[in-house]
RNA sequence: UACCCGGUGGUGUAAUGGUAACACAAGGGAUUUUGGUUCCCUCGUUCAAGGUUCGAAUCCUUGCCGGGUAGCCA
């Protein structure tokens, strides 16, 4: 076994500070809340973790860190028809697996429910709720528009008795689902829409994941976020800019009950080049079967990722670099590329694998001999040590690495041409067998340099091309995946009117190739184990291996130099 | 065109009234038993116009551009 799957955290030296830091730093110059430091993430459980998340979960619990704060999980569960435990156990998961811990303070909103109940009863005895019996799209009608101020409910101004009786009898299950909301009294004539008497609860018939029918009213995600915020202390309530509008009703709510004041801040959610991180897009991927599902290798999920092969450190590495800020923008998937290379080179180690196999001959090579070859596991860690690899006369290389007609700087394997087998001995190139049919090379036969063992040049001549290879008979064959951007286009939203974003699908991201060798090093390597195949890229195995073949997924290519010298001619 | 938010290299983020910088990307070079890694170099930036100031990316005004908001979703 020589593959590395260690957890060696690299620290993040990222010291700058970002605009919600320079808040808090003011909050607490200014001596709020006594310099305690409280943040929470709250997903709602209607989805699998994305990258995205991965941003907001390495913020929040990264300030809580770093002001010797806390950080609560809280799941925001307020609409029973789209929420399951399924997300809700996935994303304790995934959380932990991105190297974070919310100790003792697990919460869900719907552990508040009943004093939410309360707090609403209170503003309808302050005069500050009713109990509305507009249909939906009545409420719609008469909430005007952008431009256009709304006009009052005929129930707005219901006596208070009234409301505190029809709303415990919403309570109880008196009436039907979607028959009357409770709203909040504040201004239908305010230039923000949020205030315009907003709904604070509806009727909805739903067996809720926790409470299950206990309750035939939920709260609205405004008048249930800032509420458990201020029930858990929460200093700082650190949300995406799409709640930005909400701030206003989010005080008032909190003014209005005279409770404990969290400030909200908002950031940027984060987007990033060919890829989707919506969780109603990405469910559709998952139920059309254009993926495998939540934790295909292709998908943004942490999940999938995970399988791909990414390492938690990778991830906050990355989510240190983009940093934080109110700028809608897009980081370019290549920097992600980087954080993940950057981990995996200092601890993936090294092997031999040919993906695309042709088979080499050395005529001058003792038939049935089989030489075992020092290799070194790590050349960015010595501590990784050294594994014996077998060399043979019938060896596997990777069909790029030869070329019956060479471009011109091409290094590695061609007629007359000598490279080195890494580990093991210079050859040169003699003659090839074609397919008498398709004049395709099928076997390249080489001679060998008997002085030359371990790929050393005792006479001093150089060899600009080291290609890597396996030996034939005790290669171990394997199944491997290599993956390509799920989209087409930097941005996948890019469609003309009307059109599926669907359209923007890559068909070629997922190549199979089952006709592929490792070095039996590999025997028996556990899922989720990771290393480079030298000059491929790296790989991690997929829990679709089974005890006598292993599959791999490529998490990453290497940096492809020759590519672009190629391409340049 | 109601309100809110935003605008710094190709991309992302710093500089919080005092020399515009870091990373990625791109281009070039050195080293290399991975065309990897590492190292060096190059490229290129404050939306615009006014104002305040000894001094403005930063503060003010106006304009321009981009995003958000009319769920009984979050």
């Amino acid at each position: 076994m020589t593959i590395d799957n260690s957890d060696n955290s690299t620290p993040n030296t990222n010291t700058s500070t970002d605009f919600i830091r320079a808040i808090i730093n003011e909050d607490n110059l200014a001596g709020k809340h006594a310099g305690r430091v409280q943040t929470r993430f709250p997903p709602e459980p209607n989805g699998y973790l994305h990258i995205g998340h991965a941003k907001s979960i390495c913020l929040n619990f990264g300030i809580a860190r770093d002001y010797d704060g806390l950080c609560n999980l809280r799941f925001d569960d307020t609409n029973p028809s789209k929420e399951d435990v399924e997300y809700v156990d996935s994303i304790m998961e995934d959380i932990r697996w991105l190297g974070f811990n919310w100790g003792d303070r697990l919460f869900y909103a719907s552990d508040y429910f009943q004093q939410i109940y309360d707090w609403a009863v209170q503003l309808i005895k302050a005069g500050k709720a009713y109990v509305c019996e507009l249909t939906a799209d009545q409420v719609r009608e008469t909430r005007g528009t952008l431009t256009a101020p709304g006009t009052n409910s005929p129930y707005r101004d219901r006596p208070i008795a009234e409301n505190l009786d029809l709303f415990e009898r919403m309570k109880n299950g008196e009436f039907p689902d979607g028959s009357k909301t409770l709203r909040a009294k504040i201004d239908m004539a305010s230039p923000n829409l949020n205030m315009r008497d907003p709904v604070m609860y509806r009727i909805l018939r739903a067996t809720h994941h926790r409470t299950g029918d206990t309750w035939c009213i939920y709260p609205t995600y405004d008048f249930t976020h800032g509420q458990c915020d201020s029930i858990e202390r929460i200093t700082h309530s650190i949300c995406t800019l799409e709640f930005e509008n909400h701030r206003p009703l989010y005080d008032w709510y909190i003014r209005e009950l005279g409770i404990f004041a969290p400030r909200q801040i908002e950031f940027a959610r984060l987007n990033l080049t060919f890829t989707v991180m919506s969780k109603r897009f990405l469910l559709q991927l998952v139920k059309d079967g254009f993926v495998s599902g939540w934790d295909d290798p292709r998908m943004p999920t942490l999940c999938g990722v995970r399988r791909r092969g990414y390492t938690p450190e990778a991830l906050r590495d990355f989510c240190a670099t983009i940093g934080v800020s109110k700028v809608d923008s897009t980081v370019d998937i290549a920097l992600l590329e980087h954080c993940l290379r950057n981990d995996l080179n200092k601890r993936a180690n090294r092997v031999m694998g040919v993906l695309r196999p042709l088979k080499v001959i050395i005529d001058n090579y003792p038939e049935g001999e089989v030489e075992q070859m020092e290799a070194i596991n790590n050349p960015e860690d010595a501590s990784a040590g050294t594994r014996l690899v077998p060399f043979s006369r019938e060896l596997y290389i990777e069909q790029d690495d030869f070329r019956e007609a060479p471009p011109k700087k091409y290094h590695r394997l061609a007629p007359g041409q000598e490279v080195r087998l890494r580990y093991a001995y210079l050859v040169r190139c003699t003659n090839v067998v074609k397919n008498p049919t398709t004049g395709e090379v099928v076997e390249v036969h080489c001679t060998y340099d008997p002085a030359t063992r371990g790929g050393n040049t005792p006479d001093g001549r150089k060899v600009k091309g080291t290609i890597h290879w396996v030996s034939a008979a005790e290669a171990l064959p394997v199944e491997v995946r290599l993956y390509d951007r799920l989209f087409t286009k930097a941005n996948p939203y890019d469609v003309p009117e009307g059109v599926d974003f669907k359209t923007n699908l890559n068909p070629n991201s997922l190549e199979r190739l089952t006709n592929c060798f490792v070095e039996p090093s590999l025997r028996g390597a556990a899922p989720g184990s990771r290393c480079q195949f030298e000059r491929l890229g790296y790989f991690c195995v997929d829990p679709d291996s089974t005890a006598d073949r292993l599959v791999f997924n490529r998490t990453v290519s290497l940096v492809d130099s020759w590519a672009k010298i190629e391409k340049k001619g």
